[in-house]
DNA sequence: GCGTTACATGTCACTAAATGACATTGTAAA
DNA sequence: TTTACAATGTCATTTAGTGACATGTAACGC
């Protein structure tokens, strides 16, 4: 296994611990020495993952919207985004360890009112998730990722998906309701193409070019 | 002069004099002890008014979402979003004080990228102001607080004033550019308007109720 | 006026978060 | 194997942040 992927499950791994403990005792009466025991490592060893004790549940909160993001990287521009979602999203579709860590997600999403710490390692982690989108749509539309309409549009987007898990969390854990996964990615589709302020949630054709056939390699090189 | 005013003049205080320091030798190397000497009060107190030392500087950026919020909040009904800005936006509008806090929120916009902990607070600060925002969209268009339709339009407004509010201050930090208000107005009023997803930037008539003439009065209590 | 109350602040000891310095181990390539 | 380097461990140290209690001070009733 290679250095960096080992870093990576060791975080991820920190990350699942911190985020149960938290759920557990709440964040407060959880310490960073707790936190390292839990996932069998030296305290040193986790301040040196995380520049705070709260910022240890950014990577399981950055996983899952990286995986939503891989999602949206394989998306065909011939296809909207309803389609997608419905193609690619489902529980069938995730390994039985992303299911357990979304249900971590969910569980830590409900406190967000009670626990500003966590707020803001959520905000960071949604704030990473724009990025993504910025190249995102950006390369489906084919524009500059420094362009300010593709970034305001990332912003409105991932503002959506941010009310949308808020939403659909505390309904989840704070009142019972079990949505259908459908039924979210319904809800999901929708709120995204109100929020979008370009339309990339539509079938996009590849842009013509006056001047060649291949367009393609030479819309790149324009960037 | 009434208690809790004065505390929030403290904290007000505290809040320039973190940023200043912030500012001059970056968040790392500046202690709470630092702050608080600056600002003539004992450590323990600025601890008594802040969490951590970065959310120093978040009444700061509160303070002027909340002036922000203040003039959306005596927004006309039959009034355009581009004539509020026109009318109630701009550098003679304002206090000194208020102008040069102004000046130190750009100051520190244009240290996101560098300072990850300035963004932490710069993204709660935005979450207050999307609160603000829940209660200005709700009262205009007559709808209830937790509207998900409001929550979303709210969330989404929000991002287009943070991506604005980002974007012009590091054009005018970093590459110097001297923006006019008008031009940063209009911008903003363009981004809102292409980022709402309710149609709160134009004119909004009452409701009209089939059983009353005299709507406003039951309106609220409605809600 | 005076005492009473409530609350903000100061002082100081203390816990917990976070870093620095250096030793140790494990792993990958030469 | 040996070398090399990155990750982790150990321990001392610094800095962030809290608890407990004393002190000052402004508002309130009398």
């Amino acid at each position: 296994m290679s250095r960096s992927l080992a870093r990576e499950n060791t975080r991820l791994d920190l990350s699942r611990h911190a985020a149960r403990l938290f759920l557990e005792r709440g964040i407060a009466d959880t310490s960073g020495d707790q936190i390292a025991a839990a996932a069998g490592v030296a305290t040193r060893t986790l301040w040196r993952y995380f520049r705070s004790k709260e910022s240890a549940v950014e990577p399981l909160f950055a996983q899952s919207s990286l995986r939503f993001a891989a999602v949206l990287r394989r998306w065909p521009r011939e296809v909207a985004i309803e389609d997608l979602f419905h193609a690619s999203l489902g529980p069938d579709k995730q390994a039985p360890q992303d299911l357990a860590d979304d249900i971590l997600v969910v569980r830590l999403l409900a406190r967000l009112a009670d626990e500003p710490a966590l707020r803001t390692a959520w905000l960071m982690s949604c704030h990473l998730g724009e990025e993504h989108l910025i190249e995102i749509i950006a390369e489906r539309l084919d524009r500059p990722r420094g362009d300010f309409e593709v970034r305001l549009c990332a912003a409105t987007v991932m503002a959506a998906i941010r009310i949308v898990d808020e939403t659909v969390s505390l309904a989840a854990v704070k009142h019972g309701l079990k949505t259908t996964t459908a039924e979210v990615n319904e809800h999901l589709a929708q709120a995204i193409r109100r929020a979008s302020t370009l339309p990339f949630c539509d079938p996009v054709t590849p842009r013509i070019w006056p001047d060649e056939k291949h367009a393609p390699s030479s819309a790149k090189a324009a960037q």
